[in-house]
DNA sequence: ACAAAAGTGTTCGTGCTACACCCATGG
DNA sequence: CCATGGGTGTAGCACGAACACTTTTGT
């Protein structure tokens, strides 16, 4: 008896670091007046029963050639246009017999992840959510989120992701800023520059960026070295001997 | 149409830190005569086609009304003893449509570990294999093993799940030969030791072991402190401020 | 006494943080 | 010339590697 009475769906946590407008979010800016850019999850407002209202993780069910990346990626087409996706990553699976009522589902979640630069054009049921103050989420897709914001948290500080976050070029201070957003608290810019260079991970292309208004030094523009996921801080402790 | 062609199963690579025979295995001794204990796998070979003979990971198909982990437990009820089961962790999952031939089959794998101290009553068809010298493997069997073996060799550096190899007394020796076995590389005894004390990871007994044939300076006998997973060494750099 | 094994102390290098100080631009 | 923001220098700390040295046992 091959058949079965489980399904088989994919959802993929999609993270952004966005900037959310003042009057759509009251009392939240920074000190120096601008609005510090969050960081947001890609959500869409169920219309039917279970759980109508309720905000869930973008994907669906697996089809019968496909494989779960491949899923995730055609799920998320309809969403987000796949080439903006810099980054997609298995998180854990869950398989809880009854994490959602009706047929037993159980559920492969990925993390994904979108440039700053990047607006995609997305359908009236979907929208970007900061994950500091998350909607009513449907079933379990708020424990994923938070799966995938650990996740996210701990690559940032040892391995190159934060490429799949950031722009093509970008000075040290939007950098700081896409990271703060991540992790959630302050980084400083001096030795988050010290710390990827030395690592290999940023370098500095020639060009200068413009300073803005009220001067100001202009800034350097920096970039990527990799466009892949790279380890690069592989053993913090008992690595092997030279 | 909830039902689907799609079968779903667990796979576990179980691990333990063992001694081989030398007769069994001519030629692998360590320097001072005795054998060094290997990390070993615990596999069963496949009675009947597809690849009959090669050998297989423990599992098979996750029952309708249990979870993953749950599954991985039972199944492995046959052929180790479960509370010998010190730790238990999910992996990733393997999703190509034609990754096994027949029925389309979804495999989640999970990195299971035993302690040195047990030696479990185990079936005919199954037996341990050091991952240094693997025999033939079915199917895509192969690579969940390295993947398992690279998740535990990073884990050992950044977390105390080395409790889940270890007896519950053992001599700082006999922990870095349980270090060496797992990683596969020669670990300095006395920094291991500095190491895991300085993380509140291990503390010692009171107490002390005998010398062995030959003299030498009775050991004190360490244990490890907490007997659940603990992450140790968080953050490598960007850590939060004070 | 001597060998063997365990434990301790010391030196060294490295990687990260924090903070002070210098540089370049717009007004 | 001054406010603003970017960049550099430096001191200090915490951690881990390597290795020499001392301690305690058995023969």
């Amino acid at each position: 008896m091959p058949d079965s009475n489980t399904a088989h769906e994919v959802l993929t946590v999609v993270f952004q670091v966005r900037h959310f407008d003042e009057h759509e979010r009251a009392g939240r800016r920074s000190d120096a007046g601008h609005s510090a850019p969050e960081l947001a999850v890609l959500l869409w407002q169920r219309a039917l029963d279970p759980q109508r209202g309720a905000w869930s993780l973008p994907g669906g069910a697996l089809g019968p050639t496909e494989d779960l990346t491949t899923s995730a990626r055609r799920q998320l087409a309809e969403k987000v246009d796949v080439r903006e996706l810099h980054h997609l990553e298995q998180l854990s699976v869950f398989s809880d017999p009854v994490r959602v009522p009706g047929t037993r589902t159980i559920a492969s979640t990925y993390l994904g992840l979108v440039p700053v630069t990047s607006d995609p054009r997305i359908p009236d049921d979907t929208a970007w959510h900061p994950v500091a103050e998350l909607p009513d989420m449907a079933f379990d897709h708020r424990v994923m989120i938070e799966h995938a914001r650990a996740r996210l948290a701990a690559k940032l500080s040892y391995t190159n992701i934060a490429f799949a976050l950031a722009p093509d070029g970008f000075t040290m201070s939007e950098l700081r800023d896409i990271y703060c957003a991540a992790l959630g608290y302050q980084v400083d810019t001096t030795n988050l520059q010290r710390v990827l260079t030395r690592r290999g991970v940023i370098g500095s292309t020639g060009e200068t960026a413009r300073s803005g208004p009220g001067g100001g030094r202009p800034a350097a523009v920096h970039r990527f070295i990799d466009h892949a996921l790279r380890v690069t801080d592989e053993f913090a402790a008992l690595r092997p001997p030279n």
